[in-house]
DNA sequence: CGTCTTTTGTTATCAGACGCACAGACGCGG
DNA sequence: CCGCGTCTGTGCGTCTGATAACAAAAGACG
């Protein structure tokens, strides 16, 4: 378990969801707002696991991951502050298929399950917020489902990392080949191929265990459809706080 | 827009979510049940449709389909009369990307869009039920997205089998192989092969436009663990009255 | 500065599925 | 029973990415 508030602390309004609350209601929730670190590769609950709280992240990303049998793996969804983690705590299910990995450090709150399913229960924004964000979930959920299927490794890695810069609102992230690898669920080797065709391109710059994006313009048109789809429902959908882009 | 009322009509209950409703609730809900038939191709809504009703199907199969801009597709998700389609509307977002089209013909019972989000409100066992299958749903695609990446085209074969006769209840489905192909997303005539091999080792029987399970066992054993994965989630999210399996 | 670990790059082979061309087979309508 | 459209089977070249074995480079650390 991670120690709490050890980094310079963020605002709960950081996260979108808990911005885009009205003040009332945000201030009836502030005191049960729990400051908690994100550090990289923390396990927040594996598949099955009864789940005690629900994250908003403020900083970093988190992944959905699916585990098989072989020992392979494969992301389905990754959460930014633009989310939240634990919706099996309002959906009913208390538990989930897949893991929840921090996949790049950061910091969230959370929310005592009992305090989220009381405040889920008054038919309030916070219920309307969290419903839009899981659909938008099932909206990314499919969307990767229909990239694995149909587009090339070297479309899905461009795809991967504009999620990630999005949710990292910077354009370097920290992650070895063989991290990205797991997470799109193919060779480490086939990554490494595709990123020194990029970065002979001049898309981006990699260096161990850090790539950067020099190109964002380029990288879209390199990427397939998906990114942008998925990008359309999410602005659709979800709340975006000034630095909404 | 199809006939209302033309086959032998089925009760409401034969759709789980209907069916598993305090009879208070659902003796409200009765009179606003529309009958509904869902001929064979028949497309309920399409991507980005503000759709107006739920509907509750009590028998044929809906497929949720994803196109891509090349004109290729994929079913991300399957859905019976374990289910309901249009979740959008409760979700808050009032339309979705997809398409969802009757694969399977059947028939439905359907609730305006006013109605459903009336019930939803009442943080009733509907809500709870919607909720649930939802979650169900999530788990669904996020499944499908990882059998895209990593399994065989004869184990996706054998698990959307498997998917469609549970929705059917019974062994024989009417559907040419193209059409397999179009919502498994791949080539025609890796269907062919595949159907070939399983039909020589005695597991399915194929006709033109049909095809029967012989073999639902072995059937499964050749399939991949996404099958199981998916069943043993939505046992244990959703109810399953009387003749559940 | 030299060793050790981690990360990344290179190469070759192999399997699965695409993509195309075409042949055959079934069944419906006349 | 014949013709035609639809559906299915087959073969083969091509391409992507899995698989494996190995080389090189970049930091970490003493």
């Amino acid at each position: 378990m991670p120690n709490k508030n050890s980094a310079p602390p963020q605002s709960p309004l950081e996260n979108f969801i808990l911005a885009a609350l009205p003040k009332l209601d945000f201030a009836r929730l502030l005191p049960d707002l729990e400051s908690i670190d994100l550090p990289l590769g923390w396990v927040i609950s594996e598949s099955g696991d009864h789940i005690n709280y629900v994250y908003f992240p403020v900083s970093g990303i988190v992944s959905l991951i699916y585990d098989l049998e072989d020992g392979s793996s494969s992301e389905v969804a990754l959460i930014g502050n633009e989310g939240m983690v634990g919706i099996s705590i309002f959906m009913g299910g208390e538990s989930m298929p897949g893991t929840m990995k921090v996949q790049s450090e950061g910091s969230a709150y959370r929310l005592n399950r009992k305090i989220m399913k009381r405040e889920f229960a008054l038919n309030g924004k916070l219920q309307h917020l969290a419903l839009l964000y899981t659909q938008a979930l099932i909206c990314q959920t499919s969307q990767t489902a229909i990239c694995n299927q149909h587009h090339s490794l070297e479309q899905q890695l461009c795809r991967w990392l504009l999620m990630s810069i999005d949710r990292l609102h910077e354009k370097r992230m920290d992650i070895t080949q063989e991290l990205i690898a797991t997470l799109l669920g193919v060779w480490r080797e086939s990554i490494s191929h595709a990123t020194n065709k990029l970065e002979s391109d001049g898309l981006i710059a990699c260096a161990r265990g850090s790539i950067t994006v020099l190109n964002l313009h380029k990288l879209q048109a390199r990427a397939c459809e998906c990114y942008q789809a998925v990008k359309v429902e999410y602005d659709r959908l979800l709340p975006h706080p000034k630095h909404s882009q």
